[in-house]
DNA sequence: GGACAATCGATTGTCGACAATTCTATGCAC
DNA sequence: GTGCATAGAATTGTCGACAATCGATTGTCC
Protein backbone atom coordinates (compact mmCIF):
# COMPACT_ATOMS: atom_id res chain seq x y z
CA UNK A 1 0.00 0.00 0.00
CA UNK A 2 1.60 2.64 -1.68
CA UNK A 3 0.64 5.39 1.01
CA UNK A 4 1.53 8.83 -0.77
CA UNK A 5 2.59 9.62 -4.37
CA UNK A 6 6.20 11.02 -4.39
CA UNK A 7 6.19 13.38 -6.59
CA UNK A 8 5.78 15.99 -4.71
CA UNK A 9 8.49 15.23 -2.68
CA UNK A 10 10.77 15.82 -5.17
CA UNK A 11 10.04 19.50 -5.80
CA UNK A 12 13.99 20.31 -4.90
CA UNK A 13 15.41 16.95 -3.75
CA UNK A 14 17.86 15.43 -6.32
CA UNK A 15 15.76 15.25 -9.85
CA UNK A 16 13.92 12.49 -10.75
CA UNK A 17 16.54 11.44 -13.70
CA UNK A 18 15.02 8.44 -15.51
CA UNK A 19 16.74 5.70 -13.97
CA UNK A 20 17.38 5.29 -10.15
CA UNK A 21 20.10 3.51 -10.51
CA UNK A 22 22.61 1.84 -7.90
CA UNK A 23 22.15 3.92 -4.73
CA UNK A 24 20.38 6.69 -6.59
CA UNK A 25 17.78 7.18 -4.28
CA UNK A 26 18.62 5.24 -0.87
CA UNK A 27 16.55 8.07 0.15
CA UNK A 28 13.23 7.60 -1.17
CA UNK A 29 13.50 3.44 -0.77
CA UNK A 30 14.27 4.09 3.31
CA UNK A 31 11.13 7.11 3.06
CA UNK A 32 8.97 4.85 2.09
CA UNK A 33 9.80 2.23 4.74
CA UNK A 34 9.57 4.45 7.25
CA UNK A 35 5.92 6.37 6.40
CA UNK A 36 4.85 2.77 5.56
CA UNK A 37 5.93 1.86 9.22
CA UNK A 38 8.51 -0.83 8.69
CA UNK A 39 9.89 0.86 10.71
CA UNK A 40 8.78 1.42 14.56
CA UNK A 41 8.56 4.75 15.44
CA UNK A 42 11.80 5.03 18.12
CA UNK A 43 13.21 2.19 16.25
CA UNK A 44 16.62 2.72 15.81
CA UNK A 45 17.98 3.40 12.41
CA UNK A 46 21.81 1.60 12.38
CA UNK A 47 23.81 2.51 9.40
CA UNK A 48 25.21 -0.89 8.85
CA UNK A 49 22.19 -2.61 9.19
CA UNK A 50 20.60 -0.05 6.57
CA UNK A 51 23.86 -0.54 4.53
CA UNK A 52 22.85 -4.59 4.25
CA UNK A 53 19.05 -3.68 4.01
CA UNK A 54 19.52 -1.48 0.86
CA UNK A 55 22.90 -2.69 -0.71
CA UNK A 56 23.97 0.81 -0.44
CA UNK A 57 27.26 2.41 0.52
CA UNK A 58 27.27 4.49 4.15
CA UNK A 59 27.61 7.27 2.28
CA UNK A 60 24.11 7.21 0.42
CA UNK A 61 22.66 5.72 3.63
CA UNK A 62 24.21 8.73 6.13
CA UNK A 63 23.05 11.58 3.24
CA UNK A 64 19.93 9.81 3.11
CA UNK A 65 19.48 10.18 7.39
CA UNK A 66 20.45 14.17 7.26
CA UNK A 67 17.46 14.73 4.43
CA UNK A 68 15.13 12.59 6.62
CA UNK A 69 16.48 14.66 9.71
CA UNK A 70 16.10 17.93 7.96
CA UNK A 71 12.44 16.41 7.01
CA UNK A 72 11.10 15.46 10.01
CA UNK A 73 10.95 11.94 9.91
CA UNK A 74 14.22 10.92 11.35
CA UNK A 75 16.02 12.10 14.34
CA UNK A 76 19.86 11.73 14.79
CA UNK A 77 21.69 12.41 17.83
CA UNK A 78 25.52 13.27 17.61
CA UNK A 79 27.07 10.25 17.97
CA UNK A 80 24.34 8.42 19.16
CA UNK A 81 22.27 7.71 15.68
CA UNK A 82 19.63 8.06 13.91
CA UNK A 83 16.26 7.31 15.22
CA UNK A 84 12.26 6.87 13.59
CA UNK A 85 11.62 10.46 14.94
CA UNK A 86 7.86 9.72 17.57
CA UNK A 87 5.82 12.59 16.74
CA UNK A 88 4.11 13.11 20.17
CA UNK A 89 0.33 13.37 20.51
CA UNK A 90 0.82 17.05 20.85
CA UNK A 91 2.94 17.38 17.69
CA UNK A 92 0.17 15.58 15.93
CA UNK A 93 -2.67 18.03 16.63
CA UNK A 94 -0.31 20.89 15.89
CA UNK A 95 0.03 19.11 12.18
CA UNK A 96 -3.09 18.67 11.55
CA UNK A 97 -3.95 22.76 12.68
CA UNK A 98 -1.45 23.59 10.16
CA UNK A 99 -3.04 21.21 7.53
CA UNK A 100 -6.78 23.41 8.10
CA UNK A 101 -5.02 25.96 7.30
CA UNK A 102 -3.53 24.97 4.17
CA UNK A 103 -5.85 23.24 2.36
CA UNK A 104 -8.49 25.67 3.49
CA UNK A 105 -6.26 28.33 1.26
CA UNK A 106 -5.33 25.35 -1.61
CA UNK A 107 -9.40 24.69 -1.43
CA UNK A 108 -9.92 28.66 -2.48
CA UNK A 109 -7.29 28.68 -4.79
CA UNK A 110 -8.74 25.54 -6.64
CA UNK A 111 -12.15 27.11 -6.28
CA UNK A 112 -10.72 29.59 -8.88
CA UNK A 113 -9.13 27.24 -11.71
CA UNK A 114 -11.67 24.48 -11.08
CA UNK A 115 -12.32 22.43 -14.95
CA UNK A 116 -15.64 20.29 -15.52
CA UNK A 117 -13.09 17.19 -16.06
CA UNK A 118 -11.49 17.93 -12.32
CA UNK A 119 -14.84 18.34 -11.00
CA UNK A 120 -15.86 14.68 -12.73
CA UNK A 121 -12.90 13.13 -11.25
CA UNK A 122 -13.44 14.31 -7.80
CA UNK A 123 -17.22 13.33 -8.58
CA UNK A 124 -16.08 10.14 -9.00
CA UNK A 125 -13.76 10.07 -6.55
CA UNK A 126 -16.76 10.11 -3.96
CA UNK A 127 -18.53 7.74 -5.80
CA UNK A 128 -15.95 5.70 -4.24
CA UNK A 129 -15.97 6.24 -0.78
CA UNK A 130 -19.45 6.05 -0.68
CA UNK A 131 -19.07 2.77 -1.67
CA UNK A 132 -16.02 1.47 0.35
CA UNK A 133 -18.04 2.98 3.30
CA UNK A 134 -21.05 0.89 2.58
CA UNK A 135 -18.43 -2.01 2.02
CA UNK A 136 -17.35 -0.93 5.70
CA UNK A 137 -14.01 -0.82 4.16
CA UNK A 138 -12.12 1.93 6.41
CA UNK A 139 -8.80 1.02 4.94
CA UNK A 140 -10.13 1.47 1.41
CA UNK A 141 -11.79 4.62 2.27
CA UNK A 142 -8.63 6.38 3.85
CA UNK A 143 -6.88 5.71 0.87
CA UNK A 144 -9.79 7.34 -1.44
CA UNK A 145 -9.77 10.20 0.81
CA UNK A 146 -6.17 10.78 0.49
CA UNK A 147 -6.46 10.62 -3.26
CA UNK A 148 -9.53 13.17 -2.70
CA UNK A 149 -7.70 16.27 -1.15
CA UNK A 150 -4.26 15.54 -3.06
CA UNK A 151 -6.42 16.34 -6.57
CA UNK A 152 -7.75 19.24 -5.15
CA UNK A 153 -4.00 20.27 -3.86
CA UNK A 154 -3.16 19.64 -8.12
CA UNK A 155 -6.14 21.65 -9.22
CA UNK A 156 -4.91 24.56 -6.56
CA UNK A 157 -1.75 24.54 -8.49
CA UNK A 158 0.23 25.73 -5.91
CA UNK A 159 3.36 23.65 -5.39
CA UNK A 160 4.69 24.84 -2.42
CA UNK A 161 1.57 24.46 -0.36
CA UNK A 162 1.07 21.38 -2.02
CA UNK A 163 4.69 19.70 -0.95
CA UNK A 164 4.01 21.14 2.65
CA UNK A 165 1.05 19.47 3.11
CA UNK A 166 2.34 16.88 1.73
CA UNK A 167 5.24 16.24 4.10
CA UNK A 168 3.02 16.98 7.00
CA UNK A 169 0.88 14.51 6.51
CA UNK A 170 3.53 11.59 6.22
CA UNK A 171 4.97 12.47 9.56
CA UNK A 172 1.67 12.27 11.23
CA UNK A 173 0.66 9.16 8.88
CA UNK A 174 0.63 7.24 12.43
CA UNK A 175 -2.68 9.17 13.19
CA UNK A 176 -4.78 8.68 9.91
CA UNK A 177 -6.78 5.97 11.70
CA UNK A 178 -7.77 7.33 15.04
CA UNK A 179 -10.15 9.39 13.46
CA UNK A 180 -11.75 7.67 10.53
CA UNK A 181 -11.87 4.37 12.76
CA UNK A 182 -14.53 6.66 15.31
CA UNK A 183 -18.20 5.30 15.21
CA UNK A 184 -20.30 7.36 13.03
CA UNK A 185 -17.18 9.47 11.37
CA UNK A 186 -17.50 8.07 8.07
CA UNK A 187 -20.88 8.73 7.29
CA UNK A 188 -20.21 12.66 8.63
CA UNK A 189 -16.79 12.99 6.73
CA UNK A 190 -18.97 11.72 3.74
CA UNK A 191 -21.05 14.54 3.71
CA UNK A 192 -18.23 17.15 4.14
CA UNK A 193 -16.30 16.05 1.43
CA UNK A 194 -19.67 16.11 -0.76
CA UNK A 195 -20.15 19.87 0.53
CA UNK A 196 -16.84 20.45 -0.39
CA UNK A 197 -16.96 19.39 -3.83
CA UNK A 198 -20.14 21.47 -4.57
CA UNK A 199 -18.16 24.82 -3.36
CA UNK A 200 -15.40 23.36 -5.40
CA UNK A 201 -17.84 23.29 -8.78
CA UNK A 202 -19.63 26.49 -8.11
CA UNK A 203 -16.02 28.09 -8.47
CA UNK A 204 -17.05 30.27 -5.41
CA UNK A 205 -13.45 30.32 -3.47
CA UNK A 206 -14.62 32.00 -0.39
CA UNK A 207 -17.84 29.07 0.27
CA UNK A 208 -14.90 25.89 -0.83
CA UNK A 209 -12.41 27.63 1.73
CA UNK A 210 -15.68 27.28 4.43
CA UNK A 211 -16.49 23.91 3.38
CA UNK A 212 -12.66 22.50 3.74
CA UNK A 213 -12.19 24.68 7.11
CA UNK A 214 -15.33 23.06 8.53
CA UNK A 215 -14.46 19.93 7.16
CA UNK A 216 -10.86 20.00 8.82
CA UNK A 217 -12.36 21.61 11.62
CA UNK A 218 -14.32 18.47 12.55
CA UNK A 219 -11.21 16.19 11.98
CA UNK A 220 -9.23 18.01 14.46
CA UNK A 221 -11.78 18.15 16.70
CA UNK A 222 -12.42 14.58 16.54
CA UNK A 223 -8.47 13.80 16.44
CA UNK A 224 -8.58 15.93 19.92
CA UNK A 225 -10.81 13.39 21.33
CA UNK A 226 -9.45 10.26 20.50
CA UNK A 227 -6.30 11.40 21.93
CA UNK A 228 -8.15 12.07 25.18
CA UNK A 229 -9.11 9.26 25.64
CA UNK A 230 -6.28 7.18 24.45
CA UNK A 231 -3.73 9.80 26.31
CA UNK A 232 -0.15 10.59 26.84
CA UNK A 233 1.35 13.85 25.73
CA UNK B 1 22.35 42.25 10.55
CA UNK B 2 21.22 38.78 12.13
CA UNK B 3 17.79 38.39 9.99
CA UNK B 4 16.30 35.73 11.66
CA UNK B 5 16.49 34.08 15.14
CA UNK B 6 17.84 30.70 14.41
CA UNK B 7 16.31 29.12 17.25
CA UNK B 8 13.44 28.06 15.54
CA UNK B 9 15.61 26.05 13.04
CA UNK B 10 16.86 23.80 15.42
CA UNK B 11 13.75 22.15 16.19
CA UNK B 12 14.89 18.94 14.95
CA UNK B 13 18.31 19.25 13.42
CA UNK B 14 21.44 18.98 15.59
CA UNK B 15 21.09 19.94 19.26
CA UNK B 16 22.25 23.47 20.09
CA UNK B 17 24.74 21.93 22.51
CA UNK B 18 26.90 23.41 24.99
CA UNK B 19 29.93 24.39 22.25
CA UNK B 20 29.58 24.59 18.26
CA UNK B 21 33.27 23.76 18.22
CA UNK B 22 35.14 22.83 15.39
CA UNK B 23 33.27 22.36 12.43
CA UNK B 24 29.90 21.65 14.54
CA UNK B 25 27.60 23.55 12.64
CA UNK B 26 28.57 24.57 9.53
CA UNK B 27 25.30 24.05 8.73
CA UNK B 28 24.53 27.08 10.65
CA UNK B 29 27.05 29.60 9.37
CA UNK B 30 26.74 28.79 5.64
CA UNK B 31 22.60 29.16 6.36
CA UNK B 32 23.33 32.49 7.59
CA UNK B 33 25.73 33.52 4.66
CA UNK B 34 22.86 32.87 1.87
CA UNK B 35 20.31 34.19 4.20
CA UNK B 36 22.39 36.94 4.77
CA UNK B 37 23.40 37.94 1.07
CA UNK B 38 26.75 36.44 1.34
CA UNK B 39 26.48 34.44 -1.31
CA UNK B 40 24.31 35.09 -4.70
CA UNK B 41 20.91 34.02 -6.24
CA UNK B 42 22.33 31.17 -8.58
CA UNK B 43 26.59 31.44 -7.27
CA UNK B 44 28.01 28.28 -7.58
CA UNK B 45 28.69 26.50 -3.77
CA UNK B 46 32.31 24.71 -4.75
CA UNK B 47 32.92 22.10 -1.88
CA UNK B 48 36.80 22.61 -1.78
CA UNK B 49 35.88 26.19 -1.51
CA UNK B 50 33.62 26.28 1.00
CA UNK B 51 36.12 23.78 2.99
CA UNK B 52 38.50 26.88 3.54
CA UNK B 53 36.04 29.37 3.52
CA UNK B 54 34.20 27.64 6.81
CA UNK B 55 37.58 25.64 7.63
CA UNK B 56 35.86 22.46 7.73
CA UNK B 57 36.55 19.31 6.60
CA UNK B 58 34.62 18.69 3.35
CA UNK B 59 32.16 15.70 4.86
CA UNK B 60 31.03 18.63 7.20
CA UNK B 61 30.06 20.67 4.26
CA UNK B 62 28.61 18.28 2.47
CA UNK B 63 26.07 17.20 4.92
CA UNK B 64 25.39 21.01 5.58
CA UNK B 65 24.67 21.04 1.40
CA UNK B 66 22.63 18.16 1.77
CA UNK B 67 20.21 19.97 4.50
CA UNK B 68 20.45 23.22 3.13
CA UNK B 69 18.64 21.21 -0.11
CA UNK B 70 16.05 19.67 1.75
CA UNK B 71 15.51 23.47 3.76
CA UNK B 72 15.13 24.63 -0.57
CA UNK B 73 17.85 26.93 0.34
CA UNK B 74 20.47 25.24 -2.03
CA UNK B 75 19.87 23.34 -5.22
CA UNK B 76 22.02 20.03 -5.64
CA UNK B 77 22.21 18.64 -9.36
CA UNK B 78 24.26 15.19 -9.35
CA UNK B 79 27.44 15.61 -10.22
CA UNK B 80 26.87 19.16 -10.98
CA UNK B 81 27.42 20.68 -7.25
CA UNK B 82 25.12 22.69 -5.77
CA UNK B 83 23.99 26.22 -6.50
CA UNK B 84 22.39 28.66 -4.35
CA UNK B 85 18.71 28.13 -4.90
CA UNK B 86 17.02 30.99 -6.80
CA UNK B 87 13.40 31.38 -5.82
CA UNK B 88 11.68 32.55 -8.75
CA UNK B 89 8.50 35.85 -8.26
CA UNK B 90 5.83 32.95 -8.79
CA UNK B 91 7.49 31.06 -6.32
CA UNK B 92 7.78 34.19 -4.28
CA UNK B 93 4.50 34.66 -4.06
CA UNK B 94 3.21 30.87 -3.33
CA UNK B 95 5.09 31.59 -0.45
CA UNK B 96 3.47 34.89 0.66
CA UNK B 97 0.43 32.81 0.51
CA UNK B 98 1.48 30.49 2.68
CA UNK B 99 2.62 32.56 4.65
CA UNK B 100 -0.56 34.08 4.96
CA UNK B 101 -2.47 31.11 5.22
CA UNK B 102 -0.13 30.10 8.40
CA UNK B 103 -0.19 33.74 10.38
CA UNK B 104 -3.55 33.79 10.21
CA UNK B 105 -3.79 30.58 12.43
CA UNK B 106 -0.96 31.54 14.34
CA UNK B 107 -2.81 34.46 15.19
CA UNK B 108 -5.99 32.87 16.48
CA UNK B 109 -3.80 30.87 18.51
CA UNK B 110 -2.38 33.18 19.89
CA UNK B 111 -5.57 35.53 20.49
CA UNK B 112 -6.92 32.44 23.07
CA UNK B 113 -3.14 32.48 25.08
CA UNK B 114 -2.06 35.81 25.08
CA UNK B 115 -1.14 37.39 28.41
CA UNK B 116 -1.08 40.97 29.39
CA UNK B 117 2.94 41.25 29.09
CA UNK B 118 2.62 40.29 25.69
CA UNK B 119 0.46 42.40 24.82
CA UNK B 120 2.67 45.00 26.48
CA UNK B 121 5.64 43.76 24.30
CA UNK B 122 3.66 44.41 21.16
CA UNK B 123 2.48 47.72 21.79
CA UNK B 124 6.38 48.49 22.54
CA UNK B 125 7.11 46.94 19.28
CA UNK B 126 4.60 48.96 17.62
CA UNK B 127 6.17 52.22 19.37
CA UNK B 128 9.22 51.65 17.61
CA UNK B 129 7.83 50.91 14.45
CA UNK B 130 6.02 54.09 14.38
CA UNK B 131 9.79 56.06 15.23
CA UNK B 132 11.41 54.01 12.27
CA UNK B 133 8.72 55.11 9.85
CA UNK B 134 8.17 58.58 11.22
CA UNK B 135 12.14 58.48 10.78
CA UNK B 136 12.17 57.15 7.36
CA UNK B 137 14.13 54.22 8.17
CA UNK B 138 12.73 51.18 6.05
CA UNK B 139 15.47 48.71 6.72
CA UNK B 140 14.76 49.16 10.82
CA UNK B 141 11.40 49.08 10.27
CA UNK B 142 11.52 45.97 8.40
CA UNK B 143 13.63 44.17 11.32
CA UNK B 144 11.28 45.46 13.80
CA UNK B 145 8.20 44.46 11.47
CA UNK B 146 9.98 40.44 11.59
CA UNK B 147 10.09 40.38 15.11
CA UNK B 148 6.80 41.63 16.00
CA UNK B 149 5.60 38.21 13.54
CA UNK B 150 7.86 36.48 15.67
CA UNK B 151 6.51 37.68 18.94
CA UNK B 152 2.96 36.50 17.76
CA UNK B 153 4.86 32.93 16.62
CA UNK B 154 6.15 32.36 19.91
CA UNK B 155 2.80 33.72 21.99
CA UNK B 156 0.35 30.88 19.63
CA UNK B 157 2.60 28.29 21.00
CA UNK B 158 2.56 26.28 17.82
CA UNK B 159 5.71 24.84 16.46
CA UNK B 160 5.33 23.48 13.62
CA UNK B 161 3.66 26.04 12.67
CA UNK B 162 5.87 28.59 13.59
CA UNK B 163 9.31 26.38 12.08
CA UNK B 164 7.38 26.39 8.72
CA UNK B 165 6.48 30.14 8.63
CA UNK B 166 10.29 30.83 9.79
CA UNK B 167 11.59 28.51 6.69
CA UNK B 168 9.74 30.17 4.29
CA UNK B 169 11.00 33.26 5.28
CA UNK B 170 14.52 33.07 5.05
CA UNK B 171 13.51 31.84 1.06
CA UNK B 172 11.92 34.48 0.07
CA UNK B 173 13.95 37.00 2.33
CA UNK B 174 15.14 38.87 -1.34
CA UNK B 175 11.62 39.92 -1.88
CA UNK B 176 11.08 41.73 1.60
CA UNK B 177 11.90 45.00 0.45
CA UNK B 178 10.03 44.78 -2.60
CA UNK B 179 6.53 45.54 -0.47
CA UNK B 180 7.48 48.04 1.62
CA UNK B 181 9.60 50.32 -0.47
CA UNK B 182 6.08 50.96 -1.99
CA UNK B 183 5.11 54.55 -1.61
CA UNK B 184 2.24 54.83 1.04
CA UNK B 185 2.63 51.50 2.09
CA UNK B 186 4.67 51.63 5.57
CA UNK B 187 2.12 54.03 6.66
CA UNK B 188 -0.92 51.85 5.86
CA UNK B 189 1.43 48.79 7.47
CA UNK B 190 1.49 50.50 10.36
CA UNK B 191 -2.48 50.78 10.77
CA UNK B 192 -3.10 47.56 9.89
CA UNK B 193 -0.50 46.19 12.54
CA UNK B 194 -2.37 48.21 15.16
CA UNK B 195 -5.30 46.96 14.19
CA UNK B 196 -3.77 43.53 14.91
CA UNK B 197 -2.59 44.53 18.22
CA UNK B 198 -5.75 45.69 19.05
CA UNK B 199 -7.83 42.28 18.46
CA UNK B 200 -5.32 40.22 19.91
CA UNK B 201 -5.62 42.18 22.94
CA UNK B 202 -9.27 41.66 23.31
CA UNK B 203 -8.49 37.93 22.93
CA UNK B 204 -10.62 37.39 20.16
CA UNK B 205 -9.43 34.73 18.01
CA UNK B 206 -11.89 35.34 14.65
CA UNK B 207 -10.98 39.19 14.83
CA UNK B 208 -6.89 38.84 15.06
CA UNK B 209 -7.63 35.73 12.41
CA UNK B 210 -9.54 38.49 10.55
CA UNK B 211 -7.34 41.28 10.91
CA UNK B 212 -4.21 39.08 10.26
CA UNK B 213 -5.66 38.17 7.02
CA UNK B 214 -6.06 42.07 5.77
CA UNK B 215 -2.77 42.57 6.87
CA UNK B 216 -1.09 40.09 4.85
CA UNK B 217 -3.39 39.77 2.20
CA UNK B 218 -2.60 43.50 1.34
CA UNK B 219 0.87 42.54 1.62
CA UNK B 220 0.48 39.64 -1.10
CA UNK B 221 -1.41 42.28 -3.30
CA UNK B 222 1.37 44.94 -3.04
CA UNK B 223 4.14 42.24 -3.62
CA UNK B 224 2.27 41.17 -6.81
CA UNK B 225 1.94 44.52 -8.22
CA UNK B 226 5.85 45.00 -7.44
CA UNK B 227 6.69 42.19 -9.26
CA UNK B 228 3.93 42.87 -12.32
CA UNK B 229 6.46 45.87 -12.34
CA UNK B 230 9.11 44.35 -12.26
CA UNK B 231 8.85 41.49 -15.19
CA UNK B 232 10.33 38.19 -15.26
CA UNK B 233 8.23 34.81 -14.03
C1' DG C 1 35.90 29.70 -40.34
C1' DG C 2 32.63 26.26 -38.30
C1' DA C 3 31.22 21.72 -36.67
C1' DC C 4 32.69 17.95 -34.37
C1' DA C 5 35.83 14.86 -31.67
C1' DA C 6 39.38 14.24 -28.34
C1' DT C 7 41.83 15.77 -24.25
C1' DC C 8 42.58 17.93 -20.00
C1' DG C 9 41.43 20.24 -15.68
C1' DA C 10 38.18 20.93 -12.16
C1' DT C 11 34.74 19.08 -9.29
C1' DT C 12 31.79 15.79 -7.31
C1' DG C 13 30.77 10.87 -5.72
C1' DT C 14 32.23 6.82 -3.20
C1' DC C 15 34.89 3.77 -0.65
C1' DG C 16 37.92 2.09 3.04
C1' DA C 17 40.38 2.93 7.15
C1' DC C 18 40.91 4.88 11.44
C1' DA C 19 39.69 7.97 15.41
C1' DA C 20 36.25 9.30 18.78
C1' DT C 21 32.34 8.32 21.29
C1' DT C 22 28.74 5.82 23.36
C1' DC C 23 26.75 1.69 25.10
C1' DT C 24 27.12 -2.90 27.43
C1' DA C 25 28.84 -6.13 30.35
C1' DT C 26 31.99 -7.57 33.58
C1' DG C 27 34.45 -7.34 37.90
C1' DC C 28 35.05 -5.53 42.45
C1' DA C 29 34.16 -3.45 46.88
C1' DC C 30 31.02 -3.17 50.50
C1' DG D 1 22.50 -7.65 45.90
C1' DT D 2 23.75 -2.66 44.92
C1' DG D 3 26.64 0.83 43.38
C1' DC D 4 30.57 2.08 40.89
C1' DA D 5 34.59 1.90 38.05
C1' DT D 6 36.63 -0.29 34.13
C1' DA D 7 37.32 -2.89 29.85
C1' DG D 8 35.57 -4.20 25.59
C1' DA D 9 32.29 -4.11 21.78
C1' DA D 10 29.42 -1.55 18.82
C1' DT D 11 28.54 2.50 16.40
C1' DT D 12 29.18 6.96 14.63
C1' DG D 13 32.33 10.80 12.84
C1' DT D 14 36.09 12.23 9.91
C1' DC D 15 39.72 12.08 6.82
C1' DG D 16 42.33 10.90 2.65
C1' DA D 17 42.57 8.72 -1.70
C1' DC D 18 40.75 7.43 -5.86
C1' DA D 19 37.07 6.83 -9.42
C1' DA D 20 33.50 9.01 -12.14
C1' DT D 21 31.62 12.85 -14.27
C1' DC D 22 31.24 17.27 -16.26
C1' DG D 23 32.81 21.60 -18.72
C1' DA D 24 35.99 23.86 -21.38
C1' DT D 25 39.66 24.05 -24.26
C1' DT D 26 42.17 22.51 -27.92
C1' DG D 27 42.87 20.21 -32.20
C1' DT D 28 41.30 18.40 -36.65
C1' DC D 29 38.77 17.85 -40.74
C1' DC D 30 36.01 19.74 -44.32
Amino acid sequence: MKTTSTALLETHGQAPEGMARGGASVYLKLREAIVDGRFQPNERLVEADLERAFGAGRTAIRAALVRLDQEGLVERQPNRGARVRLVSDREALEIEEVRVALEQMLAKHAATRIKPSDVADLRRILEDMTARVEAGDPLGYSELNARFHETIWAIADQGVAATLVANLKSQSIRFQYRTILQPGRPDRSLREHGLIVEALASGDPDASEAAMREHLSRVVETLKQAIARHRNT
